[in-house]
DNA sequence: TACCCGACCGACTAATCAGTCTATATCGAT
DNA sequence: ATCGATATAGACTGATTAGTCGGTCGGGTA
């Protein structure tokens, strides 16, 4: 039945869940799987039912987290709007999403690098995040924004974006309207000519 | 006598060393002490005799890391040059020290939010780099940039510096000349009004 | 009814872990 | 030459680890 196929499900998910919470928290070798299933609620031999291996569980976590961030961000684009805004916009979607789930963008800043992670499953997610930015690209162009090559622009905006979400993470007494209008001001009065 | 001196604190500094290469790689639960000493070619035996606990080692290789970044980028101030010209030769001298160990920066990077280091250890040194910036913070105030709180102009300060030197380890045949200097002015046009 | 399959459990295991212990070696000082 | 202190070694230990195994349970199918 329907409702069945969700709570066969479930144990799964509440292992997804607990285990992005336990490796931000204690790191991926910090935390052992008997550690994940007794907060999951569930029994070793379910953990590994799911997940043949521990690197099989990050692995799969990495891109559930990512898709997860990936799907609410999607189709944003307004050709209407100026262009400034469409990237405002998206960046400020990030911004938020980011504070409103610390673990999820603390487990992908912690983890982006790591062996752990297949570049496999690296590169797939990755291709659709580049997707994404494509249809942006292409107003960068031509806007008037310094010059410079792709990767580094990609890299300032994602590099910003983080740094703006550690910085209120940091100081939630800080963030407000005026102080997240100012950091972005930041990212666009650097990268405008 | 002098060099036996040097030579005691040999194994001791090699173990540092050795723990530094595989906390980055392999993280600090992912790397067994047996493995650091094998490595650093030592005994067990003569890893707990300089640290008395994983945590002291961990602790004391933060210190020593941050210590020798420290070392390096002291009284550089010269107040004939314009503010612009300080500010871009503190912020060269830590993208270059960056892209030169790139172990060290991993290290801090990855560490400085860890629970392994006691927050004691974290304060101290963090206090020290407050000091090195506190001759700059007159300038910035004096000078023509946005007004923000000192805390946000440290954090894109900072950001700027390990985005740019992540930037340039990813794509190392981007680094020349022009694009350092490009890097910086996006971080100097972001602040300027 | 019978039986089959996937979900689920937790006791169990072989390997590995941080840290200890005891023994020897080498130092500088007297 | 002798001595206390420190440096070094590596076998050893109790605890913990990732992963296994043999089993129970319950819904779907024939």
């Amino acid at each position: 039945m329907f409702w069945d196929v969700n709570k066969l499900k479930e144990k799964e998910q509440k292992i997804l869940d607990t285990s992005l919470k336990l490796f931000v928290e204690r790191g991926f070798h910090g935390t052992s799987t008997a550690e994940i299933a007794k907060t999951a609620g569930v029994a070793t031999g379910t953990l590994f039912h799911y997940f043949k291996t521990k690197e099989e569980l990050i692995d799969r976590l990495y891109i559930y987290t990512k898709e997860s961030i990936l799907e609410e961000v999607q189709g944003d684009y307004d050709e209407e709007k100026p262009f400034k805004e469409n990237v405002k916009s998206l960046w400020l979607k990030f911004v938020c999403l980011g504070i409103e789930n610390p673990y999820k963008f603390n487990f992908i800043m912690t983890f982006h690098c790591s062996p752990y992670i297949t570049s496999f499953t690296k590169g797939r997610i990755e291709e659709k995040f580049v997707e994404l930015l494509e249809v942006y690209k292409k107003g960068f162009k031509e806007n008037e924004i310094k010059e410079m090559y792709d990767e580094l622009l990609m890299d300032c905006f994602w590099g910003n974006i983080l740094n703006t979400i550690m910085h209120f993470e940091k100081y939630p007494e800080r963030m407000n309207q005026q102080n997240i209008d100012l950091t972005f001001e930041l990212f666009w009065d650097g990268i405008s000519k």
